[in-house]
DNA sequence: GCCAACGTTGGC
DNA sequence: GCCAACGTTGGC
C-alpha cells in the first residue's frame, strides 16, 4: 500500500468539508497538473492512504486522513466548458485529466503545521518542504508516514 | 498583496 | 527544439 499527501486550499474545500460528506466519498477533481496526474492514474490504489493538507492559508499544515476508494477515471470536470476546470484538449474520446475518489478518514489530533514538519530531519526528503515546491500531489514513503503519526 | 519558483504556451 | 513571455501555485 502507498501513502501519499494531497493539498487543498481549505476555502475550496477543506477536510471538515470532506468529513461532512461521509460516509459519501469526493471526486478529487481539478489536478492540472501531469507530475501529479501520473501519480494519481499510475500508482494511486485502493486502500492507499493520504494525509489532507492545508495550503495556502493562515494554518497551513497536516489535518486528517483521507483514504483513496476508488482508483483513476476521467475527471469529466475538464469537458465542462461552463466551470473552471474546463480544458478544451480533454475529451471524452480521449480524456487528458484523471481523478481518484476519496473518503474522510479522521483527523489528526492535532495540525502539524508546515513549519514543524521543516524542522524533523526525519522529513527532509519529503517534497513539501524541500524550496519551491509546487506539486498538489505527493508520494509519503512508509517511515515518513509513520514519523508524522508518533509525533501527533 | 508580493513575489519566487516553476510549468506551459507559442513564436521563431 | 529553443526560450521568452506568461500564468499559476503557494509560502511569506
Amino acid at each position: 500500500m502507498n501513502y501519499w499527501l494531497i493539498k487543498s486550499e481549505p476555502e475550496d474545500f477543506s477536510i471538515d468539508d470532506l468529513k461532512a460528506l461521509f460516509p459519501r466519498t469526493e471526486p478529487w477533481d481539478g489536478v492540472r497538473n501531469y507530475q501529479a496526474r501520473n501519480m494519481m492514474r499510475d500508482q494511486m490504489r485502493m486502500g492507499d492512504m493520504a494525509f489532507f493538507y492545508h495550503s495556502n492559508c493562515k494554518e497551513m499544515g497536516i489535518v486528517g486522513i483521507m483514504e483513496i476508494v476508488r482508483e483513476s477515471y476521467p475527471d469529466y470536470t475538464s469537458w465542462d466548458s461552463d466551470g473552471n476546470h474546463f480544458d478544451p484538449k480533454s475529451t471524452e474520446e480521449n480524456p487528458r485529466w484523471f481523478m481518484v475518489d476519496v473518503n474522510y478518514q479522521r483527523h489528526l489530533s492535532r495540525l502539524i503545521s508546515l513549519s514543524e514538519l521543516k524542522r524533523y530531519s526525519q522529513l527532509s526528503e519529503l517534497p513539501l518542504v524541500k524550496r519551491g515546491n509546487r506539486l498538489s500531489l505527493m508520494p509519503v514513503q512508509s517511515t515518513e508516514w509513520e514519523f508524522i503519526l508518533s509525533i501527533e
